[in-house]
DNA sequence: CATGAATGAGGCTTCATTCAT
DNA sequence: GATGAATGAAGCCTCATTCAT
């Protein structure tokens, strides 16, 4: 049993560090410009190891990006689970993703290629659903509270503010020279989409 | 002179036509499974010939994502040139963009797959470029005219609404089954957006 | 007739302005990477002309090398028909032949291209084999006068002749710098050919 | 350390295979249309695995220039090596690379192709430079000692004395039916190189 | 398990040649 | 005749995948 668990450990281990430098490689040269190679020269490991712990090229990116998105939700997951009003936790929320990728600009790269290649595939990833979920969840929550505008779908909310952090990431990543902090970025984001649905608004 | 006319027309006329037959192609495939064997069999034509009137696959994509978003621009202009209110206007905007999009989804999905391949080369396309400074414009005017709330910088704003448009336009491709109408789901992108950027809200 | 001969004229002012550029062009790229677009170009003609006047790209190469030769012979003529000694004529001849190609550097280049891409097809030359021919009846004139020494072939003497010219020419070529002038290496070639190298033997 | 020195055997085995094919297509068939290919069928080998050993096919075919000069070298060095009077090393030399090339007709075809496909590489080339030092030195040795008469250039008569071994093999090898021994052409490349052609020199 | 040599399908591109205008 | 657009065969090279060590 201990064996069993121990061979269980190397091998995630494995695993892991080979996604790792999946997102790697795929943050500099984009999903389809990135080799099986690439990826093993990146983990130091040799080509024909990687298919040892994954069928081939398409399940490795799939796990890739099953990866990336554990790691975001790993980070965002406590700041869900504060109790505070709707609006300090979308700021929250905001805040927290944008810093995230800040740090960590190579894993949006990696999480927007790989959920772009194949909207399909999107949904399939346990940890993206996870992320929607929660995020879901939040504005339902605001909704029963009566802190979200009647006649609104969370469901629906939920997409938009994917649509519009996505976009914000997206261009912070584009501006090498990041002029702007995180926050001011979260804040636009908020009030945007705050004083539009929020009871009584403003 | 007739004659030199004649045959740019020619040119122009083939040029175009192996675009529209990539954007079919790119629509089913995506940018990167799409061969130029695929594009010169979708338009009837050998793949050789698609090296007469493009130096490369590289420039034949450029070409076809310029391409691409002329035919947006082209449907959008009317729109921006209508004088009315900043809401209506906006109402206008998003309507026909989805609705554009829903009767062409392959273009869309070109579109979408063209200017994320290259997010760099996206600002360099001549008719990108001018459809986001059109909405660029209109959300300016109505900070102006006092539509807007402000303090909102309207490139922002712009650039949220496009990422706004952007994800419904995706959603409404991926559930193949459109339940809503183009028109219910313009509400509410409009409804969220408008009532957070307007002045008094509501 | 007249109409008849006129049209050959032009015919054959094409073939050669069209052989001319192909020495041109294989002089600068070499036989191989010398497409029939570049002898267009050069000839300032369209691609499909050119088969008009020769039957394919084989042809057309094989009557551009017989050509050149044509112009090498033209020039060699009257030095064969000088009545000299055997010494001074073959100083003459080589002393022509290194100025000739010194002047004419590209037409050496397409030469050696075209002889050498195919070696069983520079006996075929028309103009090759004369040149061959009035090398070897000087060698043999030589031979009957008792100005060659008695027991050499002058066929293998005419062969070993071509080789050092040949060799010559090239290197001369290939130091862009002409340090030496055509006559000094005549000298040389010359010296060694008429006494060798050995001491002792003038 | 065995390990590793039986890797690079190997290696070394498979490329000295991949160039010995190269050698035996390019004899058949000149440089220009050798395919990779052929290479690769003439080897027993799959195409791809050419690239495992060599970059491209330029760099296949520089080694491969190198390897058949190699092979000459081999050959000849310890013809150059004996010490004897300079007339005897003279004939040894020429004797030897005409019986090695008539044993060899591939190769020689392979060095010749190879080497004037690109006459700026030859110089590269280590294997040739080495042929060429020591040709060189033959010549120097003998003016040195009185043999070779003063005032000729040995750089220069190396020269000559390639020119000369290079058209002789070469006219062996066009000659399939050879009615004359590598000895009897030796000696006569050797009684016009040592004593000239004129009569009166021996 | 780990390795990396070997494979061969498949993509991009060039270019000789044809043919309708 | 002259043209040059169209063609498609053919070459180079890459890379996902396999497999013997």
């Amino acid at each position: 049993m201990i064996r069993k668990t121990k061979e269980e450990v190397v091998e995630e281990f494995r695993c892991a560090s080979i996604q790792d430098a999946a997102m790697r490689v795929i943050a500099r040269k984009g999903v389809d410009d990135t080799t099986i190679q690439d990826v093993a020269d990146e983990a130091g490991i040799a080509k024909g190891t990687v298919y040892v712990y994954f069928r081939d090229r398409e399940e490795l990116f799939a796990r890739t990006a099953d990866r990336a998105f554990e790691m975001l939700v790993e980070r965002m997951d406590p700041v869900f689970d504060v109790e505070t009003s709707f609006a300090e936790k979308l700021t929250n929320v905001v805040t927290t993703q944008l810093r995230f990728f800040d740090e960590n600009r190579a894993l949006f790269r990696a999480t927007l290629a790989l959920s772009q290649r194949d909207a399909s595939h999107k949904k399939k990833s346990p940890a993206f659903t996870r992320y929607s979920s929660r995020l879901e969840k939040m504005f339902a929550d605001a909704l029963e509270s009566g802190e979200l505008r009647p006649g609104l779908d969370p469901h629906a909310v939920a997409s938009i503010y994917r649509d519009c952090a996505r976009g914000v990431i997206l261009r912070r990543l584009e501006n090498s020279k990041n002029k702007t902090s995180p926050d001011d970025d979260a804040r636009v984001i908020v009030s945007i989409l705050l004083h539009g649905i929020q009871t009584g608004e403003r």
